[in-house]
RNA sequence: UGGCCCAUCGUCUAAUGGCAGGACAACGGUUUCUGGUACCGUCGGUCAAGGUUCGAAUCCUUGUGGGCCAGCCA
């Protein structure tokens, strides 16, 4: 079909849009080259026939376009000068570029391709079709299940907008492939919500403590600001205070371990916001669990330090008898391993049973009068809100005493816990001495590993040029031996040179003028190699010769001669840009030195630094001059002048 | 196997060929009625080997590792 016409084309195509065809009959595609090695280039489709119903059009229209026709002609339409999308269509703008190239007219008016490289997150995926299966198995409950990544997820969990717009900023835009680790998230989220979120207490997983010298019906109140003193924020609130209480669980230890601050028998704890108590008898059960704590109340230490007594921490509580009941959801990480992409096996085998945990506490009252979208801190615990879908119900204060009000909250991220980190790591030490090392998963990095056998590379380099040499062809296993031994090149250099025709050409042209051999590989092979072939590409060897004998000569630094080349690559003549440029080396030593010191002057911080001993920044003190002399002045006259002034 | 892309502290990311810097994490300290916050400090990096250059994370070559492409998907 690539032979037919454009007439008989265009008529099939005429027909292919009244519907005379049915899917899969015909299509069009662009005539560009089926031997192209981008696959993308082998006659694209670009049209074809669908039968389907469109929103709008219904069964009407039947051709619609393929991704790789509509990119380029919206953009080139709606005026796109940059056009991004991620990593996996780099292949795919070679076709954008071919059409544009043919469709717009004017170089201005041509839209371009970028690509960069799709956020991937530790411990989850990404990928839609893999999400949807969680969705689909449900393994979640749905899109916006705050295990799930997606936005609406964070929303939902109560991840604000600008969090996830600094975790953005955090993580930047790149070209290399990627994972980025949780914690970042984390402190992106934590540093938005400590300014706005304001602080209350609740009790996650309760422990009953009873005030032995408060009466049964007596009812106290402290005054709790909600923001603590580094918090801009005003308010306050009352909180009940009464002889039953709750703690936290993980706030008691019978026998506390090395470094626990918080409460155990005989010890005294502030309670916070209200006054110290002290643990004089502990409850157990037939089994021997902690029930209840009797406790000593210091009634006078509110806001004084009771004389005498040690005071261990300030500890979160709760009026059991007029604290809310309330379900807890705690999140964390939905995959068990870093990159669930990677792993062997299938997906779900990876999938955290722990990633959503239920707990029933109790909460202050206050927050029943609050708006029901507060983002609150829960104090010495995490950040909270009500979550959106289950936790939303209107609180009615005199049902909300009776239990079972659905009050849900979500932990949108967790505090920082130094405690928690240091047990779990002395956990985990002690784990890996018992344990054969590697259980813990090497959370090492991507390719510290080295691939096996590297050790005898050197020889095997030098057997892989013996190798290349006998695959040559006979002429060109002639050029590679007169270029080693007449040229005197390096083999490297010969072997290069003889399999890329085009650096061949115009290292024999420029030798041919008169260049030095070694200068003219050298330039060939390090500078020019990326640009030889390319479109517009002009630079003649006789150019190419006058700029090395500029350079050789010391009439121009190579600094210089390489800020020529774009002009020389455009067919500009070296001489003449120089003369016309005034680019001659600068030998003066006069002239230089008085550089040199005008650089030191205007540094008097980086002077002291130097002679602090950051002696990098003699680097910089050159480049500096460099610069200042447009790079004309002989380098290593500025070398030696920066090291005397710098040293004077 | 071919073509294209990528490689910098544990993680993410900067650095017109001229000071390898920042954030997170980790570790230590100061402050603290949150083991939070804030502040100070420490540790730590240019994938490897050659080459070009006065000077290379940056340019060249080769190697290694990773990603993408062979749908009438996007």
């Amino acid at each position: 079909y690539r032979g037919r016409s454009v007439e008989e084309n265009l008529d099939l195509f005429a027909r292919m849009k009244e519907g005379e065809f049915g899917p899969g009959e015909v299509v069009l595609r662009a005539k560009i080259d089926m031997a192209h090695p981008n696959m993308k280039m082998r006659d694209p489709i670009l049209y074809r026939v669908v039968d389907a119903e469109h929103y709008r059009t219904g069964s009407e229209w039947p051709i619609y376009p393929m991704y790789d026709f509509a990119h380029p002609l919206s953009d080139a339409i709606e005026g796109i000068t940059h056009s991004l999308c991620t990593l996996e269509f780099e292949n795919n703008r070679a076709v954008y570029d071919w059409l544009i190239e043919r469709l717009v007219p004017t170089a201005e008016e041509q839209p371009h391709q970028y690509e960069f490289a799709r956020l991937q997150l530790d411990y989850t995926v990404v990928s839609k079709r893999k999400l949807l299966r969680l969705v689909r198995e449900g393994v979640v409950t749905g899109w916006d299940d705050p295990r799930m990544p997606t936005i609406s997820a964070l929303r939902r969990r109560g991840v604000t907008p600008e969090a996830i717009r600094e975790f953005a900023n955090r993580v930047g835009v790149a070209k290399a492939n990627s994972r980025t680790d949780l914690a970042l998230l984390d402190s992106a989220i934590r540093d938005d919500l400590n300014t706005r979120a304001p602080r209350v207490m609740a009790v996650l997983e309760p422990l009953r403590v009873t005030l032995t010298n408060v009466e049964p019906g007596e009812h106290l109140e402290v005054t709790a600001p909600y923001w603590p003193p580094d918090v801009p924020g005003e308010g306050v609130r009352a909180v009940p205070l009464t002889r039953d209480l709750v703690i936290e669980r993980s706030d008691f230890e019978l026998e506390p371990p090395a470094g626990f601050k918080r409460l155990a028998p005989g010890r005294a704890v502030r309670l916070r916001h209200a006054f110290v108590i002290r643990c004089d008898e502990v409850v157990t059960d037939d089994a021997g669990n902690v029930v209840e704590l009797k406790c000593h109340a210091y009634r006078d230490s509110v806001g004084e330090s009771p004389a005498g007594v040690k005071v261990w921490a300030a500890l979160h509580w709760v009026s059991e008898s007029a604290g809310l009941p309330f379900t807890a959801r705690l999140y964390e990480p939905l995959f068990t391993v870093r990159d669930p992409d990677g792993a062997e096996g299938d997906l779900l085998d990876y999938v955290n049973p722990d990633a959503l945990r239920e707990v029933h506490g109790l909460i202050e009252p206050s927050v029943a009068q609050d708006a029901p979208d507060t983002r609150y801190q829960f104090e010495r615990q995490g950040y909270f809100w009500r979550d959106p879908v289950d936790g939303r119900e209107p609180l009615d204060l005199e049902s909300a005493g009776a239990r079972g009000v659905p009050l849900v909250f979500n932990r949108i991220v967790g505090l920082k816990d130094a405690w928690a980190r240091k047990t779990a790591a002395e956990g985990s030490a002690r784990q890996d001495s018992v344990s054969t090392d590697g259980l813990r998963k090497g959370a090492g990095s991507k390719r510290t590993e080295l691939p096996a056998g590297t050790e005898p590379r050197a020889q095997a380099e030098q057997s892989n040029l013996g190798a290349v040499l006998e695959q040559l062809t006979a002429a060109q296993r002639a050029r590679y031996d007169e270029l080693t031994a007449a040229h005197g090149l390096p083999e490297t250099d010969a072997l290069t040179l003889t399999t890329r025709v085009a650096l061949d050409d115009l290292y024999t042209a420029t030798v041919a003028e008169g260049a030095a051999s070694t200068s003219a590989a050298n330039w060939v092979l390090n500078d020019l190699a990326g640009y030889v072939g390319q479109e517009g590409f002009a630079l003649t060897g006789q150019s190419l010769a006058s700029l090395i004998g500029l350079v050789d000569g010391g009439s121009i630094t190579s600094r210089v001669a390489k800020e020529l080349l774009p002009d020389l690559l455009a067919g500009a003549d070296p001489v003449a840009l120089v003369k016309e440029r005034g680019l001659e080396r600068l030998d003066d030593e006069q002239a230089v030195r008085e550089q040199v010191a005008a650089v030191v002057a205007a540094h008097p911080d980086e002077l002291a630094a130097y002679r602090g001993g950051k002696s990098g920044l003699r680097g910089f003190f050159v480049g500096q001059v460099m610069r200042a002399t447009g790079g004309r002045a002989d380098p290593k006259l500025v070398q030696s002048l920066v090291e005397q002034a710098l040293e004077a």
